[in-house]
DNA sequence: CGTATGACGTGCA
DNA sequence: GTGCACGCCATAC
């Protein structure tokens, strides 16, 4: 079972403990490909599955990133897991 | 198959 | 410290 980079950035990310985040590259390198952190968002912003806790992945600058239900309201799910990110 | 997109990252002014 | 522009990879159409 050949799993694409977008199924092992999905499957990385579900593999995030609650409580932690990573960066857009550290699910890349996860995935098998760090210079794809590009990817990574694009597959995320068209991830059609929920049980994924995309609200887990962050910007390497420290800012919290985007959300597909909206950034507003990632931000309330990780600040209700105890972190607080840079607006 | 080729083009355009994307929730980014880094560098420079 | 902030803002702008470029570059990068994979996916979707």
């Amino acid at each position: 079972m050949k799993l694409s980079f977008k199924e092992k950035v999905l499957e990385a990310v579900k593999r995030i403990p609650k409580g932690e985040v990573l960066t857009y590259k550290e699910v890349a390198e996860k995935a098998g490909s760090p210079r794809a952190w590009r990817a990574v968002g694009n597959i995320l912003h068209k991830n059609k599955n929920p049980r994924i806790p995309c609200h887990r992945v962050v910007r390497s600058d420290g800012r919290i990133g985007g959300y597909n239900k909206g950034q507003r309201k990632k931000i309330k799910l990780l600040e209700k897991e105890g972190i607080i990110f840079r607006i």
